[in-house]
DNA sequence: CATTGGCATATGGTATACCAGACATGAACG
DNA sequence: CGTTCATGTCTGGTATACCATATGCCAATG
């Protein structure tokens, strides 16, 4: 079974690949590495010095920056100069929202898809955690296999592939979320209980588990996360 | 009172579009106006002619091609050429369940963001079809925008761009929805039941109310609509 | 000293030439 | 007659040259 493709898409690359699919990788990879949100940043890209230190021509690096661009990590003017995009706190907080909203789904389709091998999964991922002494940070593989698990077992595709899309820019927070040892004995207190009403079948109980565990992630970060 | 204006006229704009959005603008509603789905349509594409009907090179309309690829309009392959995708049934229908999840969150941010002004707004779009003889099939302007409005309402600006770019694949079914008399007279009962139950600021009801809404459009499409 | 006009320059936008791989065709050979 | 392989052609991929405009510096001017 294929999971989700993650942010830790391992690199199959045979070196096959079109420069430009080349490009955007390391693009992305680049702009998710550094903190966009250090004053420090370096916000200015330069079309020129890129595809001279990606040894490629400008061509397939504007393709890339082109989709870059339409992702909304990167923004291009014309003229101007092409810069990294910082989301706002606003734009964060809605996307967390819609995160929300697709995974509670999840979770209501799982009830109904799930098959045996989706909760041994699920299983396998929150029955470690009756030692809470374990890390399990708001963005720790863990907790992130954990959420893809679920998205998985709804057997939806296309909700995988929006969340991704959406968690290359909140995972731009991780570091500043602050991990606090309730929130996350918090956390894993709410898995189980997704889990168990997954497990039953219980369709709304499940979507508003995993509704409500989203949204109080949402409101921490409205309340105690800066994002200049 | 008429102030003279000091400045010189607004300037709309001067054709300041680049080549680029134009291609990608031109291309997009192409698509989306032609039926992919008749066995006679032609779903390959062909950069040069392209080019040379648009009256652009190469550069500019292979980056909106880029971007079309990525949004899943069209699918460029290496070498072999650019394709016109046609969504499958059930991605289409994992759209829909999406759409289901996105505009039931709505409906609750609704519930609590909703001004007096989006409640007159979602009154306006509902209250003329006590006469249910009206035409108001799945995808007909009246029902599109009642739906926008719940969007709209729900302050959420991603969620609307989100479904703005599912609406552009779902569209390409609505020759093929079935316009029933029962559906349309359900569809305006429920309506009316989701304006009331934002009104009440009923966030739970609201959402179920939507959600159901839309997953029976789902069912509908499933078990009625054809898509090859 | 302040203002303004022009020019140098840096930036992205576009056009074009060339490259390599994938197919189709057809002739040569068994 | 069938198979195979060479070659022509069509495809997208890449590199490069050139273009238009936004910006900033600086001098000319009042």
């Amino acid at each position: 079974m294929t999971m989700q493709k993650t942010s830790l898409t391992i690199n199959p690359i045979g070196e096959s690949q079109s420069l430009k699919a080349r490009a955007y990788e390391a693009m992305k990879s680049a702009i998710a590495a550094m903190n966009i949100y250090d004053d420090s940043a370096e916000l200015r890209l330069d079309e020129r010095d890129l595809s001279a230190r990606f040894g490629i021509s400008r061509t397939p690096l504007r393709e890339a920056l082109a989709q870059l661009d339409q992702e909304g990590l990167v923004r291009v003017v014309a003229r101007r100069g092409i810069f990294i995009v910082r989301k706002t706190k606003a734009e964060i907080l809605d996307m967390i929202t819609v995160w929300a909203a697709l995974e509670s789904m999840a979770a209501r389709l799982a009830c109904e898809n799930a098959g045996p091998a989706n909760i041994k999964e699920l299983h396998r991922l929150t029955d470690p955690y009756d030692d809470v002494s374990r890390q399990l940070g708001e963005y720790s593989d863990a907790n992130i296999r954990f959420h893809q698990a679920i998205i998985h077992a709804g057997g939806n595709a296309l909700i995988g592939e929006i969340i991704d899309g959406l968690f290359l820019h909140v995972r731009a927070i991780r570091n500043r979320t602050i991990i606090e040892k309730d929130r996350a004995r918090q956390s894993i207190a709410d898995h189980k209980k997704i889990v168990a009403a997954i497990e039953k079948g219980d369709a709304d109980l499940a979507e508003q588990l995993v509704r409500q565990h989203t949204l109080k992630l949402r409101d921490h970060v409205k309340e105690f996360v800066e994002i200049p």
